[in-house]
RNA sequence: GGCAGGUUUCCUGAGCGGCCAAAGGGAGCUGACUGUAAAUCAGCCGCGCAAGCUUCGGGGGUUCGAAUCCCUCACCUGCCA
């Protein structure tokens, strides 16, 4: 077994450990070990954070050892306390489906088959039946008041206006007493999870070692960043999310080939599973040939194709070269243009269709008084033509192939315009 | 239960009874330059073509006129019990 922590770190997919060498030994050691990440629903698909999460359970998985993916049923209840404020509590119901759905989505990233099979869990399970003087007797007694205040989401609440919930205060113990659990169900050793996770990681070590006096591991990945300082993963629609209901896989691969040449390596380190060769290569085509985005192609590509599947990738690429090519949209023949503009937002229209019905309707501008600033900004487009003037209307020449012509707003937001034909 | 402070447009944060669709900052959008990159500069940034309309926690008042005053309810924070 390769040193799989040096590689990690390599890929910059490393923040914090507990005891790094005890850790380095376990993870090359003779025996695979389990290890667990966990999942909460707090929404109804996982997002670009999550996704470091998976891709470090495969690279885990990859190496040999046996991943245990835990879905927050319960803890998706209670709320992980953030810094900027109390959560609102989803409903039960709620929960319950998203907690389904994103089960769903972890199993795609792992292998159920093999010595080293996955194992999805749902926390729900053994807390569920728990009663609170259970939990107060056998785990509270384990927990110190001034470790758990210390806690630095915990602390930065405290000291906030808005003050921290007794809820969002116990969701440490709550996420501690899963890794006992797992530790205790499946041998589970090691807890994987975001940097802001740090302090939840080691409620578990710390209640693992106090009630059944093992030591178990938990590391950390570092938050991902831009150079620009902006947040990573931020987009118009939200998050980037791995379904492709709440995000079509061509905006998914959008956001990726939009990435920065100052962020465009790293993420290839983080998000992909090239070898060292391949991203040393792909560092020299940025720096030599910036404007081919050879590596920002390879990151979309790469990326895509893990979420969303190799079909669905190749037929995303060819939209997009189909959309951003040089070539003029009119001499594109009817199905690659249908293609193209398949997972594009669309609205329906006829010749004699305002341009600025288009920007709304198709959901590139918020209403029509910011269409026509659009449009008087000199950034609306039809077929890659400015539109020059707010009253415009679409022209019969307009629709390509009679049927379709591109609404673009800006340099790189695209809609489709359709004749209702059926 | 008592006392005090707070709730403003995406966030933050000013708002004197009229000049407030509401300062400033941030975020965001667009243009120019480029490479579907970054940085920079410029414009925009409640809805409406417009007249005008709807916003300042909810409701009710006072007033010619209220985000600004009064009452009340809700929620948040702190202190006291």
């Amino acid at each position: 077994m390769s040193d799989i922590l040096d590689e990690l770190q390599w890929r910059g997919l490393v923040a914090q450990t507990t005891d790094e060498a005890a850790l380095r030994a376990a993870l090359s050691g003779d025996e695979p070990i389990t290890y667990y990440c966990g999942f909460d629903p707090t929404a109804p698909s996982l997002h670009h954070g999550n996704l470091v999460q998976l891709i470090l359970l495969r690279h885990l998985q990859l190496a040999g050892h046996r991943p245990v993916a835990l879905v927050g049923g319960a803890t998706g209840m209670i709320g992980d306390p953030r810094q900027s404020g109390e959560r609102t509590l989803n409903t039960k119901e709620v929960v319950a489906a998203w907690t389904e759905r994103i089960a769903g989505q972890v199993a795609r990233f792992l292998d159920f088959e093999g010595p080293n099979a996955a194992r999805v869990v749902n926390n729900l399970d053994w807390t569920a039946g728990m009663s609170a003087i259970d939990f107060l007797r056998d785990i509270g007694k384990h927990y110190r008041l001034g470790t758990m205040l210390a806690k630095d989401t915990v602390a930065r609440r405290l000291r906030s206006d808005e003050g921290i919930s007794f809820t969002e205060f116990s969701y440490q113990i709550l996420q501690g007493l899963d890794y006992r659990e797992l530790f205790l169900r499946h041998g589970v050793t090691l807890q994987t999870g975001g940097n802001d996770q740090w302090g939840n990681l080691l409620s578990g070590v710390e209640l693992i070692r106090k009630a059944e006096g093992a030591g178990v591991h938990a590391m950390t990945t570092p938050l991902i960043t831009k150079a620009d300082g902006t947040k990573f993963g931020k987009t118009e629609g939200g998050a980037v999310w791995l379904d492709s209901e709440q995000m079509s896989p061509y905006a998914f691969y959008q956001f990726w080939v939009n990435a920065a040449d100052a962020d465009v390596v790293a993420w290839l380190k983080v998000f992909t599973f090239r070898t060292r060769d391949e991203i040393e290569e792909l560092t020299r085509a940025v720096e030599e040939r910036p404007g081919a985005r050879e590596a920002q192609r390879a990151l979309a590509g790469d990326v895509t194709t893990l979420v969303h599947g190799a079909d669905a990738t190749a037929a995303v690429i060819e939209a997009s070269q189909a959309l951003f090519g040089r070539g003029q949209l009119s001499s594109l023949d009817e199905a690659t243009l249908a293609a193209a503009v398949a997972e594009l937002p669309q609205v329906s229209a006829d010749a004699g269709t305002p341009i600025v019905d288009l920007l709304v309707g198709s959901g590139l501008v918020a209403s029509r008084g910011a269409a026509r600033r659009a449009i008087n900004d000199g950034g609306a487009y039809v077929n890659n033509a400015k539109v020059a003037d707010d009253e415009a209307v679409l022209a019969a020449s307009d629709l390509l192939h009679g049927r379709f012509a591109v609404i673009r707003r800006g340099k790189r937001t695209l809609a489709v315009a359709k004749t209702p034909t059926e």
